[in-house]
DNA sequence: GTATTTTTGGCATTAGATTCCAAAATTCAT
DNA sequence: ATGAATTTTGGAATCTAATGCCAAAAATAC
């Protein structure tokens, strides 16, 4: 694992910015920061090489996509063992509604986040995704209702 | 709430590829969905203009930024009156280490994702941001030990 | 306090974004 | 099907941003 070089406060400054508008050209982010364009972009390249910045993305109205259900699910499993513990591990990553999967400390081993386009297709990823992986001993569906929050951008950091 | 014009199938690729890179330039864009630059321009205005696409971020490594601590908290409240449940969202918008909160079926009424420095810092946010709001009849908390997966990239809509 | 190392800022060059318009493709009415 | 109307595309010119280089400034070490 490559070690990251501590960050200083105008990193977390241009990463701060960065989480706002991912966007943002290098000049308008060097304005932010108080720093002119060269050493601003040549400190961002050096996040993006050195590990702090793992990539960059777009929001998008799941919705306006055509998958309008976003689904929690918690899953545990029957046994720990490595074969069993790297099937589903396996599986997560190849199942493209699945967009997050979390390894949990409390009751249930697993959280997910799938987006499906209905109910129909929630249980078809349940019959067709899920329980052909095997070794699952337990599935709790949450959907989620609506969104009260959500962001990018990490808390101001004073260490 | 504005309503989005259908996309098309030229959209979701233009979508998915900057899923996978946000950052990717206007001339790459084109080159990946098979289209010259000013019209795959035109559509990306456009999907940002109608909101299909809501904004760019960037990733940022927790570890890195100095929040090591991810916290998946599960949240009721005692009863669902407007000003407790106002006053609860309200207080989720405002607290930084919030980064989200659903609304949820199940058991719980929502789902937050909360980021941390450390244990003590946790801790500290229960008592200090949640506690106060008052209204709150159960906190269930689960710290995310691993990640397994973690896409931005929606699955392939046949629609 | 001076030498060494690191970081910055400005400039020239290269690459990309943006705008405009004519051509191509699609849609619609008949 | 056929032609008119509408929408979308592609290319060229222009404007803006990114990149690389080097000297100056700042921070650190001795």
């Amino acid at each position: 694992m490559p070690k990251i070089p501590q960050l200083d406060a105008l990193d977390r400054k241009i990463i701060r910015a960065l989480q706002r508008n991912g966007r943002i050209t290098n000049l308008e982010l060097a304005a932010e920061v108080n720093l002119s364009p060269s050493p601003c972009l040549r400190r961002l390249r050096n996040l993006e090489n050195n590990g702090a910045i793992t990539g960059y993305s777009v929001d998008v109205n799941t919705k306006a996509y055509g998958l309008p259900v976003t689904v929690m699910v918690r899953i545990s499993l029957e046994k720990h063992t490595e074969d069993v513990v790297v099937r589903f591990e396996e599986r997560m990553k190849a199942i493209p509604e699945v967009l997050e999967c979390f390894v949990m400390t409390g009751l249930s081993d697993y959280l997910l986040r799938v987006v499906v386009s209905d109910l129909e297709d929630y249980e078809r990823f349940v019959r067709d995704r899920l329980h052909p992986i095997g070794g699952i001993s337990s599935i709790d569906t949450s959907f989620v209702y609506g969104v009260v929050k959500r962001t990018h951008v990490f808390p101001e950091f004073h260490g």
